[in-house]
DNA sequence: ACGTCGTATTGATGATGGTCAATACGTTAC
DNA sequence: GTAACGTATTGACCATCATCAATACGACGT
């Protein structure tokens, strides 16, 4: 079974809403260049990106809010406020369960990212 | 020859002026989380990522600053402060020829980063 | 129902950053 | 030498953003 449309193949290289258009094989528009850089920016910061890092790194590869504030050194409405753009970024997954929280890595968002930053010449 | 000390083995995964701590595989502290933000930011950027766009598409792999101010459609100062970044943060270097500033990308540091992202997983 | 607890939202503040006009610097050509 | 040209720097302005205190929201237990 075929992974994509004939019609996509040109800029879209896999799920549209998981990927990213690559940097270095053709020359990126304005308007691709400002998805990408939105990715990216979820990413470039030191809260986030340890928060990233906590949940992989967590048991079972899920981690509660409550635990994150702590060991992140920030307060809680700081760690929620980042927990929600790298949701809203498509890094983390989000799940409520009963009054917690529960936040994982979502691994294709960021194997797409890297993808793209790599260039079409490594698949 | 060995490419890496044994005593640098534990958190450097090459060169430590190319490469970054791994997201995924072990929890950041403070430090390692700035350093890889500081790579991030200085791609999260619309311009920034058209301009190594541009200049990785480019001819022999190498552009003139002269032909990236039409294209990218920002003043000459603001694609200089641009490619100052750049070049500061790795991603590009830098020649001088004569009166004209020549860069060219460095994979190197791309592809180190695509690997931070990934973690060590995926080699 | 009510209090408690975990989480999200609001509002405010200080810092960072992208952008451009003006200007300074360096190199080439005459 | 001097004019022209490419590039970098300065200074200023506006937008975005990280952060926290205070508060609101929602779900559970009693």
């Amino acid at each position: 079974m075929s992974i994509r449309h004939p019609e996509n193949v040109d800029s879209a290289c896999c799920d549209p809403a998981e990927c990213c258009p690559d940097l270095v094989g053709s020359i990126l528009d304005e308007d691709e260049a400002l998805e990408l850089a939105e990715l990216l920016k979820a990413l470039a910061d030191p809260a986030r990106l340890r928060l990233v890092s906590l949940i992989s790194a967590a048991p079972g590869g899920e981690a509660c809010a409550c635990d994150l504030t702590e060991p992140l050194g920030r307060s809680q409405p700081t760690v929620s406020h980042h927990l929600g753009q790298l949701v809203a970024a498509g890094i983390l997954e989000r799940e409520q369960r009963g009054r917690w929280a529960w936040f994982r890595l979502r691994p294709q968002r960021l194997t797409a990212l890297a993808g793209a930053l790599v260039g079409p010449g490594a698949p």
